[in-house]
RNA sequence: CGCGGGGUGGAGCAGUCCGGUAGCUCGUCGGGCUCAUAACCCGAAGGUCGCAGGUUCAAAUCCUGUCCCCGCAACCA
């Protein structure tokens, strides 16, 4: 009898930087779902990896002065440390640079060419030919080029597009036919009136403004774009040709589940199966869009200073600390928070003082009283039922809940039977009953139920905390047999316990101390503006060396604010007038969520005078003033004195 | 009126679809216990469920309006 297949996926991290605590919420997530399927005895395959190619890594590469082979050699690796590390349970790890994925996104593309589902045409807009660049009406100053002012001519590039538009009903009726294809569900209104109701518009699927992809195999000079490249790793990774599938790919497409982050749903909610449709394949059984992890009220970002990192954090709690606070905290449908306070927080009351004094009381007591080892002769009650009957709740929600995705309601499920365990403890109180020697079968009886629960708390943690799940089966000497979800169906099939000694599971965090050190070496970091790396924090990426020449390129202006105004229809910019000794010139700034016009009045700051114009939002920027990030990612202008004089130059 | 999400005791969340005692975790205060990792158990205080109307015997929940926050889009040179 063959079991039931089970595929599930996470996206594919792109390898620009070191993935944060944020980006690994989705691969531990995406675990803890495969490890539950497995013990349900589904033929589980879990795929993840990481998207390569781009514009972006070939830049990165670039100003890190190695190939963009290189570079994304390291940061997969990175990125797979980390899925390692957090004891993620992946069967592939594809990278879109593996040589079978590339020829196969060859072959899908020079399919899809050869049916006429994508066609070259062209990207028609105003060419620059000294700049040699292209730009949109909107982009062009009076008519002229942006960049230099000078004439631009109607000029057109090739590309290939995809027809979107062709299958746009079909997948319109599938959305509709199949509630959970994506969900949650006010993700999936999100989709349908923001991108589907509209109208499809034809995808652009090539470029040809760099190289650092899979090429097009019939047309020198494109290379295929992110769309049909990273998403295609899906079946890629099961062997997957066109007209050709492999046998894994017989086996386990269509996915199950594919687990994003909300701001990938549309590409693989609208997209991808349409690509499949055009290459007659049957579409994923569901999409979910998870929420992302914020750090404090804010998004993680390097440049805040507010990145944690999966490898900082495990330091600190361990690994199944760091597990535990991702899966418990997380919300279902919105965004979550992550500090460090929540997580010793959580960390203390829930592992260590919950769950891991459970664990050590109960078997401290079976030391104690009977050296290890229940004695079988053993009395019930009616408190019992109790217990037990919790004990089997448990079971039922944590599996309810987590196939459902809602991965903290699963977690809270199998926490409430630990609290029910511990007030069992009070409610039979066996340090008296091991002052009384009538009461030896009572007692054994509440160890052995204490035993019991925890042995089901055992396995109701597996998919969540593997090595805590083993440690305590260690601990309570469960054998490999009463490990299962099924040897959970009732309480009571485990026929003795002899427990080892007593090893705290979760030592207890001194947080004070810990947050203390944390802020301290935050503080020293900044100060000496070091790589702070180690301790969860956010690092300084250096950058190559320059010259004083190099510097002096830079023309840096005192320059005179004499008027300020909001831009209309854009939240974030100031249009403002500045004197810069010689003559006024404009410059939008992107300043107004944290400046008003009259707090610029008058103000000296530093102008970047040199800076090619660019165009926002429809009017033209003569330059840029210097600000530096503040703390939440607030902008902070640089001031200079007001007795500056305009014109001199800032160095 | 670009699209969407959210405002529930000090903090973080659930409940809203299918109206009917406002629930959970943490924190605070008081008590209990002593097997255990100063852990565990019990109890209490604390909320007019953003605001204003409406429907209803009854509204956190349905309807209308309004304020505020947050994403996306636009846009940070």
């Amino acid at each position: 009898m063959s079991k039931e297949k089970y595929y599930i996926t996470t996206a594919i991290a792109y390898t620009s930087q070191k993935p944060h605590i944020g980006n690994s919420y989705e691969i531990v997530f995406t675990d803890a779902v495969a490890r539950l399927k497995r013990m349900q005895g589904y033929d589980v395959f879990f795929l993840t990896g990481t998207d390569e190619h781009g514009q972006k890594i070939e830049e990165k590469a670039a100003a890190a002065g190695v190939t963009p082979k290189e570079y994304v050699d390291d940061i997969a690796g990175q990125v797979r440390g980390i899925c390692d590390l957090l004891n993620t349970s992946y069967d592939k790890f594809i990278r879109t640079t593996d040589d079978y994925h590339q020829k196969s996104v060859q072959a899908i593309f020079t399919k899809l060419y050869e049916q006429g589902d994508i066609y070259k045409s062209k990207y028609e807009g105003w060419y620059c030919v000294p700049d040699e660049s292209f730009f949109t009406d909107s982009q062009l100053v009076d008519g002229r080029c942006p960049e230099c002012g000078r004439e631009v001519v109607r000029a057109d590039e090739e590309a290939y597009f995809f027809k979107m538009s062709k299958y746009q009903q079909r997948l319109e009726e599938h959305i509709e036919q199949n509630p959970h294809f994506i969900f949650p569900e006010s993700r999936k209104k999100e989709m349908v009136n923001n991108f589907l109701k509209p109208g499809l518009q034809d995808l652009c699927v090539s470029r040809s403004s760099f190289t650092w992809g899979i090429p097009v195999p019939f047309d020198d000079g494109h290379v295929i774009y992110v769309w049909v490249d990273a998403l295609s790793n899906y079946i890629t990774a099961l062997d997957y040709m066109p007209d050709n599938p492999g046998e894994l790919y017989k086996k386990y497409w269509p996915a199950n589940a594919h687990v994003i982050g909300k701001d990938i749903l549309r590409f693989h909610t609208i997209y991808w199966p349409i690509l499949l449709m055009a290459l007659g394949e049957e579409l994923p059984k569901s999409i979910f869009g998870h929420p992302w992890l914020l750090s404090g009220e804010d998004k993680m970002s390097k440049s805040r200073g507010n990145v944690l990192y999966a490898d900082g954090l495990a330091k600190m709690i361990g690994v199944d600390g760091v597990r535990y606070y991702l899966l418990a905290e997380m919300p279902y449908a919105q965004d979550g928070t992550i500090t460090y306070e929540r997580i010793f927080e959580r960390y203390n009351s829930d592992l260590a003082n919950t769950l891991g004094n459970l664990v050590n009381r109960t078997i401290a007591m079976t030391q104690k009283y009977f050296g290890g080892t229940i004695p079988p002769a053993r009395r019930a009650q009616q408190v019992d039922e109790e217990l037990i009957s919790a004990a089997l709740t448990a079971r039922g929600e944590m599996i309810q809940h987590l196939s459902a995705f809602r991965c903290a309601d699963a977690v809270d499920a199998v926490m409430t039977l630990a609290k029910r365990a511990n007030k069992y403890i009070d409610e039979t109180t066996p340090w008296l009953l091991g002052k009384d020697p009538a009461q030896q079968d009572r007692l054994a009886s509440v160890l052995y139920n204490l035993v019991e629960a925890i042995r089901f708390l055992g396995v109701l943690l597996a998919p969540f905390l593997p090595a805590t799940s083993e440690e305590i089966f260690r601990q309570i000497g469960c054998p490999e047999e009463f490990r299962s979800l099924v040897s959970i169906e009732v309480f009571g099939w485990l026929p003795g316990a002899t427990v080892a000694q007593p090893v705290p599971l979760f030592a207890r965090l001194d947080t004070d101390a810990l947050l203390a050190d944390i802020y301290g070496k935050d503080a020293d970091a900044n100060a000496k503006n070091e790589d702070a790396n180690d301790n969860g924090t956010a690092a300084v990426q250096p950058m190559p060396e320059i010259t004083y020449d190099d510097f002096m390129r830079t023309q840096l202006l005192v320059g005179e604010i004499l008027a300020a105004e909001k831009v209309e229809k854009a939240d974030k910019l100031l249009k403002l007038t500045v004197f810069d000794g010689t003559r006024e010139r404009t410059v939008v700034s992107g300043i107004a969520t944290w400046y008003t016009p009259a707090d610029l009045m008058g103000k000296k700051i530093a102008l970047v005078a040199n800076l090619a114009p660019a165009k926002l939002r429809g009017i033209l920027s003569e330059g840029m003033l210097l600000a530096a990030d503040g703390p939440d990612g607030r902008a902070q202008v640089v001031f200079l004195p007001e007795d500056a004089v305009p014109g001199s130059r800032v160095r």
